[in-house]
RNA sequence: CGGGGUGUAGCGCAGUUGGUUAGCGCACCACGUUCGGGACGUGGAAGUCGGUGGUUCGAGUCCACUCACCCCGACCA
């Protein structure tokens, strides 16, 4: 099997492909810009479902869903957010086929052409808004906290693998409330959980801050995100929360009576992840053997491979491998013994780490004489051995070590990768090494898209928890307490 | 939509100025030897050469059209 190429020896994307179809998660689909996620991918989708979704209801929230149709016109209801997605929607014009008249295939039935056509849904929040309105009608009704998993698309004209494709998975939560305020502390409270559950969860540091005006979601007043760095230096938006204002309240006339008998429009909050984070998590932990999981996320923790030669060897090694997949299994710690005959131990050790569980015990004739275990690691790749009775106290540990070691790597090799500068020259220099730039900025719009044409980078955010000092505007020189981080992104 | 490229077995590819029965590596199947880091040997199965039409005694190869995919741009949670 050819090995997994590294980012050294071809373009990052290649490698990231490579290592995508090695590990068994997905592959590109027939269907053009649609994605096949596979058995062991779509695990790791549920993982992120499951530990999110806690983490919703435990604030408040509940799910429902929404139709995957949209009526055209919702979409002309509000004008900045049509002009955002105008150019990436699949519009649905007919509803029926009908065998050609020549005898050759199957055509469109011109006679079922649909009075208004529908938009496969690129996000939710017009037909959201559209249903919200007969929702609410009191303060009694606020705030409504609704979340929804479903999938999404956007028709781009260049697809990747989990990071932009035409079809993808997520969660899009859509909220309501009586006051700006608490739309804000909402937005505010939303971008705090995914960047908790990105660094607890997933290990991957990230960036939270604000976006600017050119960046922002299309029909938000404010976007916040969370921005991780990859592992080519690279940014990747990990995932945002929007406060809407009362754009979509307007749009589509949500009013409620407020406590003094005064109808007022309803204030917006919306928010989403998508199975992008799947691809974030690659490309931030990954190594030229394979996929890296973090612990939390991973659909096994355990691997139990046995080691055996002669039919007398493989009867007391099962026993043996049996015993100690069993205890395991009752600590709350997934485990697989691969007990397979099919494949040799290399094989196995090479797929495992392959697919990235964090920790394989290999069992062979030495282990079950000296009553010991041989245990892999797959963060450090470190091999060693713990006694038989040690087992369960050390995986817990090995575990939690894993975790929070991958993290402390990728938030080191953002430090080392984030620059401080003071001027356009030092990031037009360097901004090809790639990386974070940190500079002060008090420039316009305008100024912002000159350095997107001639860099190729763009504004990621403006940091919310960056130390607060004054320095020169790096395009205006104007004096700023201001700092926004530039880089190039996925 | 512009510029470039590629379509040949599940995957990756070779196939000369047109010439008989279309090859190679990996993967797959059978048997044997192996088994503590992706084993080896022998044998085997697997292809409407992207599609349509044309030129020709003869097309994977030449021509036209067409479809799909990839890369670079434009576009972009």
């Amino acid at each position: 099997m050819a090995k997994v190429l590294t980012p050294k020896e071809v373009d990052y994307s290649q490698w990231y492909n490579d290592l995508v179809l090695k590990a068994d998660l997905a592959e590109n689909s027939s269907v053009r810009g649609c994605m096949v996620i596979k058995p062991y991918g779509y695990a790791i989708w549920e993982k992120i479902q499951q530990t999110l979704d806690k983490m919703f209801k435990d604030t408040g929230h509940v799910n429902a869903y929404f139709p995957l149709f949209i009526p055209k016109s919702f979409f002309s209801k509000e004008a900045n957010h049509v002009e955002g997605f105008a150019k990436e929607c699949a519009v649905i014009t007919h509803y029926r086929l009908k065998n050609s008249p020549d005898g050759k295939g199957i055509v469109i039935d011109e006679n079922a052409k649909l009075e208004e056509e529908l938009v496969i849904r690129p996000t939710s929040e017009t037909i959201i808004w559209n249903t919200y309105k007969n929702w609410i009608q009191s303060y009694r009704d606020l705030p409504l906290l609704i979340n929804q998993w479903a999938n999404v698309v956007r028709w781009e004209m260049r697809t990747r693998l989990f990071l932009r494709t035409a079809e993808f998975l997520w969660q899009e939560g859509h909220t309501a409330h009586a006051t700006k305020e608490e739309a804000l502390e909402e937005a505010m409270k939303m971008i705090d959980i995914y960047a908790s559950f990105a660094e607890n969860t997933l290990a991957i540091p990230v960036i939270k801050g604000a976006k600017t005006e050119n960046e922002r979601f299309a029909g938000a007043l404010e976007t916040n995100t969370i921005e991780a760095m990859m592992q080519d230096g690279k940014a990747l938006q990990a995932g945002t929360s929007h406060f809407l204002g009362q754009n979509f309240a307007k749009a589509f006339d949500v009013k409620f009576l407020n406590q003094k008998g005064e109808l007022e429009y309803v204030w917006a909050t919306s928010w989403g992840v998508s199975t992008r984070l799947i691809g974030a998590i690659i490309m931030t932990h990954s190594d030229n053997n394979g996929l890296v999981l973090p612990p939390a996320i991973s659909p096994l923790h355990v691997v139990i491979v046995p080691i055996y030669k002669s039919v007398d060897e493989k009867f007391e090694i099962m026993n043996y491998c049996n015993n100690i997949f069993n205890e395991i299994k009752q600590h709350n710690i997934t485990v697989k013994f691969d007990d397979r005959d099919t494949h040799k131990p290399g094989w196995k050790f090479a797929e495992y780490e392959l697919k990235g569980i964090p920790i394989r015990i290999a069992v062979g004739p030495k282990d079950i004489e000296n009553n010991q275990v041989e245990i892999a690691r797959r963060d450090t790749l470190e091999k060693f051995f713990i006694s038989r009775t040690e087992l369960i106290p050390k995986i817990k540990q090995l575990l939690a070590d894993i975790q929070n070691n991958i993290y402390q790597k990728a938030l080191t090799f953002r430090n080392n990768n984030t620059y401080i500068i003071d001027s356009l020259k030092d990031l037009y220099e360097n901004i090809d090494k790639g990386g974070f730039f940190v500079a002060h900025w008090e420039g316009t719009k305008e100024h912002e898209k000159q350095l997107n044409e001639q860099t190729k980078a763009t504004i990621r955010c403006i940091p919310f928890d960056e130390e607060e000092k004054l320095g020169k505007c790096i395009v205006t020189g104007i004096l700023t307490k201001k700092r926004v981080i530039i880089a190039k992104a996925y």
